[in-house]
DNA sequence: TTCAGCGTCTCATTGAGTGAGACGTGACGC
DNA sequence: GCGTCACGTCTCACTCAATGAGACGCTGAA
């Protein structure tokens, strides 16, 4: 009942499915998710193809959602890349999907076993985002680094972490970006220092933050791995040093490893 | 340019905000986004009420996004959750903004190290377009310049640099399309004025906005060199003129200089 | 210059979205 | 049991926003 009088006059291959009907809204997000899981900044001309949509209608959505900030242009080549505000969608996206009730237990499993503050993080816009947090006690960093807090990358646990299983094209360019803040007097600053550390971290597949973000404090991250193996969060525990330190990492790494392994499924 | 011709009787009263406009995008993503944002799970109604959404209506694209998987229902209360494609999406958008992480977190470390909001910017089309912002506090501007916006050339620091380092040829015809608006009383409106101070900030390297495009707030730009030599974006540092005026600008210039030197890897 | 490839603009067409109102339902309170 | 209230669902006529073919313009290559 569906079948316009389109002047389609082979009836083999594209016999419907193909114009029955034209959400704007449906349109709408499926370019945004081509553009949020293309491989680099896709032509209009791309973007229209792929979705079979017709010349000015792919252009006129993907200006509104560029007027929307969802999307931006690349300036010297006009393609499309993502915007800031999807960005800021995201993290709010992932952080709300992080408060469901079954999720959030896996954090508070894992925080109770561990007896100590955990956290899961992100990597936005060039440092870490905590998405959820569960704590223990009440020491002073609490209101400092609450679910929402940004910290740098090269010099906590979930951001060497997150650093280091970065693709090497992005990391370079990232590294480039520093100098780096000392924030103790642990803090890796030298680049060549913070590259060797960074492949120690790939190789075993966690990483250590030795009071080199605030003094007194140890952390221990593991990553949330995607269903195709990529690092897309990360899970991670911080205390203070007199209770946490080098000789309790094996011991707390299948704990926070299982918790990392639940929480996958939700990071698709 | 909105204003229909609507048929609407009186012209004095509801003169807008009522109907001219309601487009099925925009408030479906006014619901994601809300979701994202919202602390808890949230009943219909609720999300009606606050995005003034007649009650069918709000059913309608609730359902749409639900039957997208980027929204759920809470099984006991039937309140609205985050859907398992939003986190997915959610993955994607991250990863595909891991692009601008570099230019991120070099406006970061100016604008935390200045202690005021900071900026990156490139001409287009004869207008300076952010295209990244780093933010301290929240006042008033905020939403009005934010990233993607457009700023004149001829009434702010950016774009007075942009200007003065153009090939003379483009400099004059650009001049030539005057007249220039006069954003405040300081706005330099005069095309002979306006070529003096052009020169100026050719001579010294940077530009000031001195109250030139909104009273009360000042302004210094430095430019982003690509490997050539050429200048391919400017970053800049703005706040009310109580806090950044002319006194403090030989304080802050090199440390802008720093992050306009670490951004020309970025834009070479 | 010609040509080709893209982006932009126009505009008649139409169907997707709209929302007031009616109706169904389930939870209380007494 | 039976109002009452609050939400969700359904209906349907209206209409406005989205649509997309086609024409046009720009830019860069041959």
């Amino acid at each position: 009942m569906k079948t316009r009088s389109t002047p389609t006059p082979d009836a083999t291959t594209t016999d419907d499915a193909a114009k029955p009907k034209a959400a704007a809204t449906d349109r709408t997000f499926a370019i945004l998710e081509l553009v949020a899981s293309a491989s680099g900044p896709l032509a209009v001309k791309t973007i229209g193809a792929t979705l079979g949509l017709p010349k000015p209608t792919a252009h006129r959505l993907v200006n509104s959602l560029i007027e929307k900030g969802l999307l931006a242009r690349d300036l010297e080549t006009r393609d499309v890349i993502i915007g800031v505000e999807a960005a800021r969608l995201a993290v709010g996206i992932l952080r709300a999907s992080l408060s469901r009730a079954p999720v959030r237990s896996v954090l508070r499993a894992v925080s109770a076993e561990l007896g100590e503050t955990c956290n899961v993080g992100v990597l936005d816009g060039g440092d870490v985002v905590y998405l959820d947090r569960v704590e223990v006690e009440h020491w002073p960093l609490r209101l400092q680094f609450g679910v929402g807090s940004r910290v740098p990358m090269h010099c906590t646990a979930m951001g060497k972490l997150f650093l280091a299983t970065l693709p090497d094209a992005m990391r370079s360019r990232l590294l480039a970006s520093g100098p780096f803040s000392a924030q103790t007097a642990h803090t890796l600053t030298d680049p060549d220092a913070l590259a060797a550390e960074l492949q120690r971290i790939a190789a075993r597949g966690y990483a250590l933050d030795d009071e080199e973000y605030v003094v007194g404090v140890f952390c221990v991250a593991v990553p949330i791995l995607s269903s195709t193996g990529r690092t897309v969060a990360a899970i991670a525990v911080q205390a203070p040093k007199v209770r946490l330190s080098h000789d309790r990492v094996e011991q707390v790494l299948p704990v926070l490893r299982r918790g990392a392994e639940a929480l996958s499924a939700q990071f698709g």
